[in-house]
DNA sequence: ACGATTCATTTTACCCGTAAAATACTTTCA
DNA sequence: TGAAAGTATTTTACGGGTAAAATGAATCGT
């Protein structure tokens, strides 16, 4: 199993742009071994790399609300649904197990921003809604994230942001299509 | 602190393409606050859970190794690295803690693929090396999990690839930039 | 109608990460 | 020179995640 392209060159850094940690690494590749072609890391390991930043740098964001960012995706997914979910729906859409979200509703619910309660007509099902507070939280939370998220996005001009939606959605649609079994 | 642009419109799927979980929660987030300019998640939001589903799957190809991707970090750091690394430096180079370094070198050193050595300059740092065995299996697993990205990627054909790698570099640059304080 | 099966959630036992304290060594400078 | 400050690593205490077992409820098939 070896990698695809075979002799691709190391693309150089563009235009005014800076040398990122990606670069280094496959110039130390590169020297070691010429003849591999680590051209794959130049997007993927890029995406992994990225998300880690702003994951990390989001979270920091997230410290002034008292929340942690596996709360913060409950308390917006279960804002921006119509009805409530189910814990097991709320798993799913946000990819995770159903143990994380037992964990975090213990905790949301310490904290008075969300409850459980169990459904009516299906005894093992238990419906998760926000409480008021929950709901005030979350509609500060929410656009303070956007305008956090928008402040890394900045860097990214059109027409290339446009570009990066649409490439994005191709490879996530993909990676979902995978998951799916 | 509000969002950028008011009133960005929902960008729908293109082309031949399928809509994926963003293109739904951005769609719930309309029918909620259709003022909120959610636009920025297509980008950034896309990013951070295409990782996520990209770090899942390439544990799974790791199993086979019987490492992690954090012994798998270490291991290929190490590799391709001139010179034997120290723990901060590998610390830093991995955007990790120590502490996570210590830990995975331990377990390193149990599986017999890398060792510890103290410096005889100065008695305070440790420099980190593969073993034979530690080289052997990095030359493997570094072609496979180049293998199992350029899978992933392989849905993303040019030219959008080269303008995902410039784009992404962009990103990236600004967010180490940011993350050096 | 009721035992077997299936299903949703929670609990358990663990893994891996971090921040901060502890440890051990080096450097500084009075 | 030797006490204080600085630095590199490890240890500790804990947070948050998962897989698999346990629990409790519904449904299926005879």
């Amino acid at each position: 199993m070896e990698p695809i392209d075979p002799l691709a060159p190391l693309t150089p850094p563009e235009g005014g742009d800076h040398e990122d940690s990606i670069d280094r690494i496959r110039r130390a590749w590169s020297s070691l071994r010429p003849e591999m072609d680590t051209s794959v890391v130049g997007t993927i390991g890029r995406i992994i790399r990225a998300s880690r930043h702003i994951v990390m740098l989001s979270d920091e964001a997230l410290e002034q609300f008292d929340i942690n960012r596996g709360e913060f995706d409950v308390l917006s997914a279960l804002r921006r649904s119509a009805v409530p979910l189910t814990a097991s729906e709320l798993a799913r859409s946000l990819v995770t197990s159903n143990a994380a979200i037992t964990k975090r509703m213990v905790q949301l619910e310490r904290s008075g921003l969300a409850v459980r309660e169990r459904d009516d007509r299906d005894g093992r099902v238990v419906r998760l809604t926000l409480t008021p507070a929950g709901v005030d939280l979350i509609d500060v939370a929410v656009p303070a994230q956007l305008a956090f998220e928008e402040s890394v996005a900045a860097v990214i001009a059109e027409p290339r942001r446009e570009q990066l939606e649409e490439t994005m959605r191709i490879l996530l649609a993909e990676l979902e299509r995978r998951t799916a079994d």
